[in-house]
Parts: structure tokens; sequence; C-alpha cells
DNA sequence: GGAGGATGCTTGACACGTCATCGATTCACG
DNA sequence: CGTGAATCGATGACGTGTCAAGCATCCTCC
């Protein structure tokens, strides 16, 4: 890209990163440390949001499905446009489902017009839970971003969206 | 208040009510929308790291694990240490090394001097085979934030920095 | 109306994240 | 010296991500 680093990444953040990552070598890249710095965030982001909502008994990602169907309430959404809506896509949204439907959170009914279809909506319990629930995860967001300005939040999010741009990958980013 | 929106309205106490149509809206909080948005894009870029590695047989995961040893080559690391270094924490690591080693990439041996540590190192083989990688993965990091100008990638890992003190989670995390 | 293809869901197989637990080893302290 | 705590690692169990294959159902076109 430009030409002002060779080898040496120059540090976006002043090195602090690497200075606790007790790196020997610097990023390779400035492009390096932005995409390391995404995945590890989202992971730290990940694992508050999970601490938030697992001691109801549920995971984030059956959270997830949740308010993807809480969203929709109360028309039923057949499963693939759940797994269409959901922040990490995955063919595993049936398996979700049993878990979800087994422990009374969402009910599901074959679809009589199209028989392939199968129709899943939040049950009162489940929207129980999510109610109870929203305060944590709110509570979890805030913790996450807490420490920036609103300004720097509306930054923040531009940026990742043109990230997702230049993936190619561009899907709703809908939950309730 | 709120407008009012014909949906079947359920016999709710208004707060109930208020509160089903307040998450008819896209995000309830700026901090929610950011932490979306941190998450999905960092599956994104996962997914297009993982494109990157997986042609060579390896995982994203594995690919991690080698970087790290490859940081620290000539000098063996404990399993723990790998650990400590990984992009995202997990206690797994003896497995992936199970399977980087079956494949020959890595070498295990326990240390004499203290004989719980299981000293792990990269192979000439690894080492090559990360070499082989190289180009793509940085081509993969470019796509990724290419769409973004130098001050942006700055920003956006300085932002990301904060977020993360703001989870108040700080471990270490290097690759190369 | 019947054949072929597309669509929606399920299942199986494998790798990984996460938690709990256990065995082996080391070290601190009495 | 010997006991107990701490450390490191392996292992088992469960949920999930991911790919591939399979099945039922629908639709289109002949």
């Amino acid at each position: 890209m430009t030409t002002m680093q060779g080898v040496q990444a120059p540090p976006a953040s002043d090195g602090v990163l690497q200075r606790e990552l007790q790196q020997r070598r610097p990023f390779r890249s400035p492009a390096q440390e932005a995409a390391i710095a995404m995945l590890r965030t989202a992971d730290v982001v990940r694992r508050r949001l999970a601490a938030a909502v697992e001691p109801a008994g549920i995971t984030l990602a059956q959270y997830n499905v949740l308010r993807v169907l809480r969203g929709s309430n109360p028309t039923p959404l057949a499963t693939y446009e759940i797994a269409e809506r959901l922040i990490e896509q995955t063919p595993g949204v049936t398996r979700l489902l049993d878990r979800l439907e087994s422990q009374g959170w969402v009910s599901r009914t074959r679809c009589t017009e199209d028989r392939r279809l199968v129709h899943c909506r939040i049950t009162e319990d489940g929207l129980a839970l999510l109610a109870r629930l929203d305060a944590e995860v709110d509570a979890a967001d805030e913790a996450a971003v807490g420490a920036l300005s609103n300004d720097d939040v509306a930054v923040l999010v531009r940026l990742l969206g043109h990230v997702r741009q230049g993936c190619g990958a561009e899907h709703p980013t809908a939950d309730d």
C-alpha cells in the first residue's frame, strides 16, 4: 500500500497492543494489525455477552435466535429465514431450534401451505426470558463501548461497515 | 406515544406492549449497534481468513498456533504459553497441537527440567507451510481493510483498543 | 399429469470452544 | 523429609460451526 512501512508496521495505536502481546516482531502491516484487533475485540465482546446470557441457561447463539424470533413476533419465521438474520451465519439453526424447543422457548409447526417449511415462533416463556435478559445484555453492550464517546461509536460502526463491504459480505444486520 | 401499529395488540399492561414496539426498532441503543457490528464484522473477517488458509489443509485456529510458534522460533513454547498468546483464548490447545503434530507441522517434547511442561516447536515443514500462506493471508487482511484509508485504519485500531479495555479483558495476543 | 430440478430442512461427520476433572509433577512449608 | 497446595497437561462431555449428503416437498415445463 503506502510506502511508509517496509516490514515495520507504523503503530496505529502507539504500539500499545503490541507491547501487551510481548511480541518479538511488529505486525507485518497495518491491515494485519487491524484484522487481529477486530478478531480479538469481537472475542472479548462475545465473551462479555455470553456471560450476560448464560446464567439464564441459554447460550449466546440460542439467545440470538430468540432475538430474531422476537423481532418478527407474532409472525412466524421459517428456519432459513432465521439463519439469514443471524449475526453469524450457520446451517446449524435446526439444532439450535431443537434445544430451544425442548426447553420451551420456541414452538415449531410444519407449514400447511408449503410442507417444506417449518414455522418457528417464540413462546410466551421465551419472551419473558428475553425481557429478563434485556437489562443484562444492554449492560454488556454499554460495558463494551462505554469508554467511547457517541461520535466515536458512530465512527466505529461506520468503519466496520466499510470493512464488511470490503470483504464482499453484505447481508442484513437485523435482529430485533 | 409510540406510533400504534395494529398488529394484533395483546392485552398487555402498558409497559409490556411499549417494550414490544420499541424492539421493533432496528437497535435499542448505539452501544448495541456497535456490539453487533463488531461481532458481525469479525465473523466476516474470520471467514475470509479461514478461506485463505484452509486450502492448505489447516484450520484458522491451527494456523494461529503455527504463527505463535513461528514468532518464538527457535525457542520452544510450553502449551500454556501458546494458549496465552492466541487471539481467541481456548483451553483446547492440546488438541490443536495433537492434530498439528500428527500432520508434521509441530514437534513436541517433554521438558526435562520441569516434566510437567511440554515444549512445542514449529518444524521446518511448518515454517514452509506458513511461508507459503503468508501471501494469501496478507491478501485477506488487505481485502478486509482495503476500503479504509491509513488514517481510518489507525482510528479503527484505536477505538477497538478502547473497547477491549472497557470490557476489562487484557491478555496477550501474539502471533508472528 | 409426470419428470426433472429447485427449495427447505434434517442428519452425519469432524473440528473447535468451554467447562469440569483428573493425573503427574513441582514447590512451599511445616 | 513428607505432606499439601499449586501448576501443567490431558481427557470427557456438551454445544456449536461447517461441510456434505439425503429426504420430502414444491414448481416448471413438457
